[in-house]
DNA sequence: TAAAAATACTCCATAGGTATTTTAT
DNA sequence: ATAAAATACCTATGGAGTATTTTTA
């Protein structure tokens, strides 16, 4: 089985027209008659109901197509991890990361790297945003990831990735309608939340303090150590949560979470990589281009 | 990308011999040189060094083989799928379930058989195994689903599936060292147990007290209302819990999760179907073939 | 010298093309 | 009559084979 094929076939049951299909793929239209009947013999179902006006899926059909985007999308992911070390690095590369970054951001994508690459080393210091600019400056370290905010001229920066923490419930519950709640009303959901000394749980925190609200205030009816239970848990019980956006993205897009906006309270923080003017090149850009990526997943 | 290079590429990697390999995949050596040239030059990577001493795995090749097996994994899975499909069956089937299976087996079953085919009806009554005996002998049934312990002469059994409830805990934690335990010692570990009024709750308790231990006995510190909040929950944390092995067959294979043996009990329930002689065919087949499928995953 | 991988070449299956026919309204 | 899919037929790429050479211990 080619993935071409699959592609065609995708193509196919997205515009349920061959001849479109085929200018998509950019063959002919038989060709992709060829293909879709290879797939039927091949499978011994039929894919398409060819009736009067047009084609439409059959269940066969459907069920290829879950599959088949889903072996796609893994023939990207991949690609993906090819390209990254079609051109593999050497070097020592000296990170210098905000405090936030440096607990929070970095773990996880230095090791990510770090797995990649054999003849790569990487250090990583952290410091205040002066800190890091001094080090750029002097040379101390190759790369910076900061916060967004401040900008120092004679260094370079680069947008790295936003995170933002969102409020949300599971979407058939007893919130099925609710779509937006103030910051004040947050203190009336129950909710679940990282245990107390966890980062996520500080950065909360500040967050409330910012608005005036405690922790304390908040009706927490249970204490989770990780967000892939806190995740779990509010999927199957009517409680909030306050979360990455990055961790329930495969969540929000199956339909098996929502977000609640805050209306008056925007949690969102940016990274950024600084650099030296010029210098975003070899070992830096992989990075930075890794990390970007990695944080997608 | 066909699959099958794929296939060679994993056997090669696995075999770390290109002449097994290609002994293995039923094709020529140079046919193997000649797969692995096109993945190699296809990605811009080298996958093998190849050294005095045979060949071996660079990075990129290691990165290759898990997605390959992903990959291979999906194609499986979609060739089932298809398999189903392949001879669609219609009709009408009226399947009698002993209450525990009506309740905590068939559901999911029952979705994803009726989910897969348009023209197949089922309907479903459950009783006592002496109800669904005689169900079976009237006509008033096709096929039955009972706890496999009882067997009536002139009816035919065929074993459906095994689960088994079985403590599960953390490997790396405090329990790191801990292969096997009492039920009387159940009492002392901290546990989390879905919510009272939960079938599987029940199921565990009837256990439990045919030891001559009550649920109020257990160190319950958690009650969640699914057993993946169980899961995520115990992953995280020092605590055990009592879960079916079909549940975390998963977590077990890529070590998350260890089981626990409990020494002196037995928490085993078979199900099987039980037909007329000589009626195992058509759609009846399917079913039980599907649902033993299902349940593997 | 031996064992394994790479190379050279030949062959054929099949993906792709163009031209045309069939199908359904 | 028309638009879309299927069929027929031709071409050429590339996957597979056998025979052979290269590599390296």
């Amino acid at each position: 089985m080619d993935d071409f094929r699959l592609k065609v076939f995708v193509s196919a049951a997205k515009n349920l027209n061959f001849s479109k299909c085929a200018e998509e793929m950019n063959i002919s239209q038989p060709a992709v008659s060829k293909h879709i009947n290879e797939l039927e013999n091949g499978f011994g179902v039929s894919l398409f109901n060819r009736s009067y006006n047009g084609v439409s899926l059959t269940k066969a059909g459907e069920i290829l197509l879950t599959h088949a985007e889903r072996l796609l999308q893994g023939y990207r992911e991949l690609e993906y991890e090819m390209g990254l070390m079609a051109n593999a690095v050497k070097g020592n590369l000296r990170i210098g990361a905000s405090t936030t970054a440096a607990q929070y951001l970095m773990p996880r994508i230095l090791a990510g790297f770090i797995g990649r690459f054999d003849g790569v080393a990487v250090s990583m210091k952290s410091g205040n945003s002066e800190n890091i600019e001094k080090w750029l400056s002097d040379g101390a370290i190759d790369l910076g990831i900061v916060e967004n905010t401040t900008r120092k001229a004679g260094l370079h920066y680069e947008h790295l990735l936003s995170d933002e923490l969102v409020l949300t419930v599971k979407p058939d519950g007893r919130f099925r309608n609710l779509e937006s709640i103030t910051a004040e009303r947050l203190k009336e959901l129950p909710m679940a939340l990282r245990e107390s000394g966890s980062g996520t749980r500080e950065i909360i925190a500040a967050y409330l303090s910012g608005q005036g609200i405690g922790i304390q205030d908040l009706d927490v009816i249970i204490e989770l150590d990780s967000t892939e239970a806190i995740k779990s848990f509010i999927m199957e019980s009517d409680c909030a949560a306050i979360v990455s956006v990055i961790a329930i993205r495969d969540e929000i897009r199956d339909g098996k979470l929502k977000i609640v906006d805050i209306g008056d309270m925007e949690m969102e923080r940016e990274f950024a990589s600084v650099f030296r003017p010029g210098e975003m090149t070899g070992l830096r850009e992989k990075f930075h281009l890794f990390a970007k990526h990695f944080a997608r997943d």
